[in-house]
DNA sequence: GATGAATGAGGCTTCATTCAT
DNA sequence: GATGAATGAAGCCTCATTCAT
């Protein structure tokens, strides 16, 4: 009796997390999330002062969790591109894992509904990326681009392969996806020979 | 007299747009939307029987209109190559051009708003990128990979490329994104030597 | 194409006449009467002035008809007993041969969607009613109770022996229950020996 | 502290009776209702799913009532008259004291605002009328009619015979009128001298 | 006479949030 | 901490009616 039961506050979290991938924000009241989460209305109140208080709370915790999943283990590769192999392959594998955690990121990224300071906390999980790049330039193994834009592209084309690689069933098919995606991403990359990147300004 | 009265439906459309992109759709109220159209309430659903009718028509028009205008003049460039980097500057310079429609169907691409018919509809407009993408694959300038995976890797960093030049400020700097993209994303494409893509696991 | 089309007007009484039993008044919008009547929204109140305008026709054409009806013929009748029997025998005609007009008389014979004046004119096609009671009275064949009365009981008990008579299938059936139903009528009506009426005050 | 503070949702219920019978179900906005029962706009809806459960739960209840109140007391009778006399003066005095309740029963008794579910369920109260019919005709007293074409002449000539008693004013004419619309009512059931009934064309 | 686009008041209902228990 | 009855602003949509063509 004194707060080892399941959590209310998880409660309510999980809860909300399947309904608003299912129904959107808007189209999820609060009513049916504490119905669902089976605690009373009053009770989402406590523990979230408002609405938009508990899709940030939901959106900071997924962010996080997925931007932790991502790097892991990168630490204990050694070249750039095989660090790069590493975040692409457990993104892909944190995506497969956690659908419901995917769909929202996807759907809430872009959102009107996640407050602005939640967004930018979102974005310093993914920081570290910006980092490799860079470094992957200075050794010459990255094409000298803007390291920005080569961020933005690698992160926009490896949720591509991923939403490729989920709507693909069998675990053979979808391994080829990804060696095959993950190439396409490199290649993207890579500094090619002969090709110093096409500087003018 | 037969058209060229400032036509209620356009101006609806037009409105809805806006607003649309900038409060979202719950966050619009209908009531709003006829109000900046300059219309009566009745009139909105006198044109759209629904709220939901006026996103789908919406997102129809403009995904048609991003279609057209991504495949314009591709029949004039010679080689897969220039076709697709056609595509590609095709695709950027209708995103500057309309920033306000490409925030939208960034928006509603995932949308649950917008009916699935719509969304099967929106898609039928870029098959013909599938298209391309096979006809490399059987010339041999393109990797043997899955076209599928081509096709969607490509929209996705196309998108990214274009968000980048999108928040860039300055025509010579968007050109250099532009540039550097779009060579990303060809290398991403393109069969180099001694690689024929398929490997199996 | 001088007006012997199927004339307008009516087209609207007839589809109204239906639609109002089936749904009410409220619930059918002059919409749906004038789309359903194959004619414009304009011209439905062209032909009245308002919706209750139309009701209002529509009370008092059904309830004149309806008048007209249920006296044919007493003329020819000798008796009290038989002209009471004609009335029910062709209120009952009446009845069958016009379920969706008896609907309506009784959904509106209450409502307050018709105007009093037309109730008031609906009434006045049953006076004939009170005289024949009056003469039966006077002539000592009918109780010499409240004449009034004796006019109310007569028209309630009729209209739930109509009732009774529409629920039935058949004929044969339902020939019985008339049968029985005016022998229930005539018996509350006749003076019996001895009985001259409870009269007191 | 049970149950004594003025109960919104009775307060409501009540409201709604007098409101429906003054202005038809259509014509009385919810937020009227509200308004007059002094609770908010949303605590109607807390308590009546919609503006029609609202109606049929009334309906219920007062058809409800009205059964109990008609059945008062005739266990204590001998005969079957004497029975259907006491259900004809409950019925009557039930009307009289509930004028309201009862307007509303003859307003909504055929409408389409009132789910088929509480009509039969408001039907199932007066069943026992039925018994008391066959009861009566086993024993020679009541003609041997159909049991429910006597049943339904019996309600509606006895709803006839209220509406006339309302519409009378002082208590001595009113009981005159009673006297007498019950005898019509009797002399309409009574197995007569040689009258065994049951005519077959 | 006939049409149907246009109007806008008003209806039903939802739902985030509060607060007394 | 927990509950759920109560609130009332606000949203979507309907529909009787008008009027320019």
């Amino acid at each position: 009796m004194t707060g080892q039961q399941p959590d209310r506050k998880t409660a309510i979290l999980d809860t909300a997390l399947v309904l608003f991938t299912t129904r959107g924000f808007q189209g999820t009241p609060t009513s049916l999330i504490s119905r669902e989460a089976g605690v009373a209305t009053g009770t989402l109140f406590f523990y979230f002062k408002t609405k938009e208080d508990l899709i940030d709370e939901l959106y900071r915790r997924i962010k996080s969790e997925a931007g932790t999943a991502i790097k892991e283990g990168i630490e204990n590769e050694r070249s750039i591109k095989e660090k790069i192999y590493r975040v692409g392959k457990n993104g892909i594998a944190w995506g497969l894992a956690n659908p419901e955690k995917l769909r929202f990121m996807e759907q809430f990224a872009h959102s009107l509904f996640v407050s602005t300071t939640a967004h930018e906390e979102g974005m310093s999980h993914f920081l570290f990326l910006q980092d490799l790049i860079r470094e992957g330039i200075k050794k010459g193994v990255i094409r000298n681009y803007d390291p920005n834009l080569l961020c933005t592209m690698l992160a926009s084309s490896l949720s591509g392969l991923l939403a490729q690689v989920m709507a693909t069933q069998g675990k053979e098919k979808q391994d080829l996806l990804i060696e095959q995606g993950l190439e396409f991403l490199w290649n993207g990359l890579e500094a090619g020979p002969g090709k110093t990147g096409a500087k003018r300004t």
